[in-house]
DNA sequence: AATAATTTTTAGATTAGTCTAAAAATTATT
DNA sequence: AATAATTTTTAGACTAATCTAAAAATTATT
């Protein structure tokens, strides 16, 4: 049995690692969780009692296969319901994460493989992110940030790195949505803006923009 | 603010106080949660230091109107969130029940609203009790209880009383479901178990079931 | 290699919710 | 009206999760 409290840190700490193959530091864990670093060291302990991660003293902790598991099935639930949200009950993408982040801890096998099947068995969420199955499995597409892509190339929009909700208004106002066609016109060598043309219309970005938008070459 | 436990705690009051304008006993609250009196003590206090419910030292509790909204609302919540599981996710009405109460104690204005746009605006839950609107207005049908209905009556199923599975699962062997239509044809003075014809087939129940069935003459 | 800065852990408190056992109040029975 | 039975409250303890402040370990800098 593990709880909420426990189920966010699984989480929090399962995000922290994805990237970089070493531990997850006491710190990043706080920053993630808007908690004190104290408060992580029990928590951690606790984790480790139980085997959800491996922790050695000052050493940081990564996730058990036990661990991995747990939270492989909290984001599952999480994206199927954020698709829920914006297919079903007409939220925007920048409105779903915060009840997203409720409901995920709903526990129902039946709830959330029925869910999966009302909604079309559905690969990715309302950002582009890839829903793992119900054994856990992700099938990731190669994306490419829009800032590594070269003049001239086709993209198509697949995903967001930041999904605040700054950002995705922001793309909103700029008719930017996921399965947008785009092609990069031109690099200011200055500040690395680019030049994008969206349909007829031109736009220019700015690297910190491009540095969060994922494409696919087309 | 409103803790998931003070919630629980206030919709059992709720629950205890609809029959009956008297106080709702400690005693009777420990019951329903399954939890003892000294703890109800403890919490009843808290409930009305935060102005939930009216409460006098050996006298029981009743809930203020501030506590009644709160209660109201988990209602609401608690019986769409019925209506969806049954209607799009194909639960069964003797599966609902548990899941709801999680679903219940999500937070979010919105979610409930374009639940409610995408069930339709339903009136009632899978067990026939009325879903509670926006503002908390409750609107009751006119329901008897099989039991009271005389000989030679022709009723309509609208609800239940006891909403247990083993209850939920008879009805459905029974072929009997909400907007069932039935007859009474006798009952037996020495047991009171009445006879009934749905359509063409004869049915004897005891008086247990038409005691937790909610008919209305047709 | 020694010192300084940073990170992490420990120690001790706090809050929400629960429990057991005993005391106090209420209600029922003689 | 006195006693017995029941209900309710209090007192004190426990767990989960959190915090602050101080100690210990690690990492960075001289
Ligand atoms: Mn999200
Ligand atoms: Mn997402
Ligand atoms: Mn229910
Ligand atoms: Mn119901």
């Amino acid at each position: 049995m593990v709880t909420l409290t426990e189920e966010n840190y699984i989480k929090a700490i399962y995000h922290l690692g994805k990237y970089g193959a070493n531990n997850v530091s006491t710190n990043a864990i706080a920053k993630e969780m808007e908690t004190k670093a104290s408060s992580v060291t029990d928590m951690v302990k606790k984790l480790s009692e139980k085997s959800y991660v491996d922790y050695k003293k000052y050493q940081g902790v990564t996730l058990t296969n036990k661990g991995k598991e747990v939270a492989v099935n909290i984001v599952r639930k999480h994206r199927l319901w954020e698709v829920f949200l914006v297919e079903k009950l007409n939220f925007s993408w920048d409105e779903v994460h915060e009840v997203a982040e409720h409901l995920e801890h709903i526990k129902s096998k039946k709830l959330i493989s029925q869910l999966d099947a009302f909604l079309g068995f559905p690969t990715h969420d309302p950002h582009g992110d890839p829903i793992p199955d119900k054994t856990g499995k992700i099938k990731k597409i190669d994306k490419i940030l829009l800032s590594e892509a070269e003049i001239g190339d086709n993209c198509i929009c697949v995903g967001v790195q930041d999904s605040s909700s700054d950002f995705l208004k922001y793309l909103d106002k700029n008719d930017i949505a996921l399965g947008t066609a785009l092609k990069v016109c031109h690099r200011e060598p200055f500040d690395n803006s680019i030049t994008i043309k969206i349909k007829t219309k031109e736009l220019i970005i700015s690297n910190m923009i491009a540095n969060n938008l994922f494409v696919k070459l087309s």
